[in-house]
RNA sequence: GCAUCCGUAGCUCAGUCGGAUAGAGCGCUCCCCUCCUAAGGGAGAGGCCGGAGGUUCGAUUCCUCUCGGGUGCACCA
């Protein structure tokens, strides 16, 4: 592909005498069009050489030799603004995309580096509900991107399967069992006794002793109770596949606390080797460099606790894994609790990995009052229940404002799906986020609905304009990066559209549904609050941004489009 | 109190490792339905970029201080 950024600092480099890698990071894009698609500013070269800005422009321009990649430099101010000759740019895309199809953008620079993304991570017995939807959806994003950039990823659910919280319901099966129906919708079931088990609890503080039994039970490895546990999980995973497959996430480790609870024993041991634990108020404790609270590993009671489950669960990733970066998707509430596990991890000796692992923290999803939802009664709490109210409010919206549109079920689902999503990633990741139905579901501007019909209803123009549309079918299920498919789909066919929309005379048409993809495409990989630390990933998407836009905006260009917004 | 994150249009956010008149969408005001789904198009109002210093030719961007808000501050995960 070309990089005019180069070829523009390698001619600035010959008439300057200026390092060429300087030279291209002084390079910038113009504030608008009008004023050139590269601007050099001339002030930085101003002290070395003395001379005033516009002076130093003007004799750039003049020694500046003929190129074909380069149409025309003008001088405005301190600045050399430069047009290029995009045809070869866009030719040259337009081939790369017709070679490769969906695969167009995919990139290299993750080859041979693993990557572990820890998302999702719901509590096993508890209602999958509203707080996990934030790490689902950024961790499974990020699944996906960094799958893009060429990393060998690994996703991995880190379940809340052990603990009071399933033993509760543990022991409420086996107190209740025969009054419930297990046949139908098992979950529910469970998710019943749960409740009914904390209400109790609630107003009884003694009832927890049932609970206390059965983690008793479950650890020294009763077989009645570990069966019970091991089905509650298996019936709480169906249930959670459902949103996964909803969302279209994936994962290739459910490895939950359970699984670390025999490996524990190896991060007391390798602290005490290193003589890391100190004895503070009765638990045994890593002190930390700075002045912030100990990382606890043992507690007064003798137990083990988050952390060191965190640890072992690291030095498990670490051999199995060797990743190059580790990714934790948890909610900024738990920024100190990575602070120190990271640096317990990096006292332990493993300081290659500990700098490689990464917390990625995010706010709240609160209702439209600023409470934390599910809080207060009468709201949507399950992601279940959320999913389902957005689909049928796209329903009702549908059906009130276009009653005759085919396969209404179908579009609601892709609308009320993709509007959760969308309304999560377009959501600034470190600030709280409001959840307003009003605002999820708008089906103008810059909204998931939007995207999404505006889609939809191009398809079902250009059939009934008798035009087969190529772009590939959409998979409602693989919502998450449905706008970047797309963009990539939409301009797989671009030659087929274009002439398709000049025969039709529909231009206005496609020109709004193009500029539509290439505003969420840019969206999405704008999304950069999610990798502002990594520079390559931020590279990269800046890349594919640019590429698209440029071919959008200069096949309309050709096509004598106008472009009604910039891109 | 200490730590940390965040303050840009009425609202939700962009702003490319400091650069040319600070940009979108929603909402609001006005105009446009014989014609592509008005789920549309066009035009407009709306900002001392929380405040004060400093570094710089140049600061929304970097540094210091300050004000306002969120979160966390050991044995729950």
């Amino acid at each position: 592909m070309l990089d005019y950024k180069k070829i523009i600092a390698e001619e600035l480099a010959k008439i300057t005498n200026v390092d060429i890698n300087e030279l291209e990071s002084y390079i910038e894009i113009p504030p608008n069009t009008d004023l050139g698609d590269y601007a050099f500013p001339c002030f930085r070269l101003a002290k070395e050489l003395k001379k005033a800005p516009p002076m130093i422009a003007n004799e750039i321009k003049e020694q500046f030799p003929e190129n074909e990649y380069i149409e025309k430099i003008d001088v405005v101010g301190g600045y050399l603004n430069i047009y290029v000759n995009k045809l070869p740019y866009v030719s040259d895309i337009l081939k790369s995309v017709s070679d490769n199809r969906e695969n167009y953008g995919k990139m290299t620079i993750g080859n041979g580096k693993t990557i572990v993304i820890d998302y999702s991570a719901p509590n096993i017995a508890k209602p999958f509900h509203i707080g996990h939807l934030r790490s689902t959806v950024i961790g499974g994003a990020l699944y996906k991107m960094y799958k893009f950039l060429g990393y060998n990823v690994v996703g991995v659910n880190h379940l809340g399967d052990w603990g009071m919280g399933i033993c509760r319901t543990i022991a409420g099966y086996k107190m209740w069992k025969d009054e419930y129906d297990f046949s139908v919708r098992p979950i529910d079931s469970i998710l019943a006794i749960y409740v009914r088990y904390n209400k109790i609890e609630k107003e009884d503080p003694d009832f927890k002793k049932h609970a206390v039994e059965a983690l008793k039970l479950l650890e020294e490895g009763d077989e009645e109770t570990t069966k019970i546990w091991k089905w509650i999980i298996d019936v709480s995973l169906a249930d959670y596949k459902k949103i996964y497959d909803l969302i279209g996430c994936e994962f290739d480790s459910y490895n939950g606390e359970a699984f670390y609870n025999d490996k524990m024993d190896r991060v007391v041991r390798e602290l005490e080797e290193k003589n890391l634990l100190v004895e503070s108020e009765g638990a045994k404790v890593v002190v930390m460099d700075e002045d912030i609270p100990p990382c606890i590993i043992i507690t007064s009671a003798g137990t083990t606790i988050y952390a060191t489950r965190d640890l072992a669960a690291l030095l498990y990733r670490i051999d199995n894994y060797n990743f190059d970066k580790c990714l934790y998707l948890v909610a900024s509430e738990q920024s100190l609790h990575f602070k120190q596990v990271f640096e317990t991890l990096s006292k332990m000796g493993y300081e290659k990995y500990a700098s490689a692992c990464e917390h990625i923290p995010f706010g709240l999803v609160l209702d439209e009052d600023g409470q934390k939802m599910g809080s207060r009664k009468g709201n949507a709490v399950t992601l279940e229940e959320i999913f389902n109210e957005s689909i049928e409010k796209s329903l009702q919206i549908i059906e009130e404002k276009n009653p005759t549109l085919e396969n209404k079920e179908e579009v609601a689902k892709l609308v009320g799906v993709g509007a959760i999503i969308f309304n999560d990633l377009a959501n600034n990741r470190i600030k709280d986020e409001i959840f307003d139905w009003k605002q999820i579901l708008n089906f103008a501007g810059e909204t998931g609905p939007y995207m999404q019909y505006t889609y939809v209803r191009t398809q079902s123009i250009l059939r009934n304009a008798g035009y087969t549309p190529k772009f590939a079918e959409i998979d409602c299920t693989k919502l998450m990066d449905a706008e970047a498919i797309n963009v990539i789909k939409a301009i797989g066919n671009f030659d087929d559209v274009l002439v398709s929309a000049t025969q039709k005379n529909e231009p206005s048409l496609l020109s709004r549904y193009l500029i539509d993809l290439a505003q969420s495409f840019s969206r999405f990989y704008n999304e950069h609050h999610i990798l502002t630390e990594d520079k390559a990933v931020q590279d990269a998407r800046l890349l594919l941004t640019d590429a698209v836009g440029i071919v959008i905006k200069e096949g309309l260009a050709l096509l004598g489009i106008k472009c009604p917004s910039q891109m």
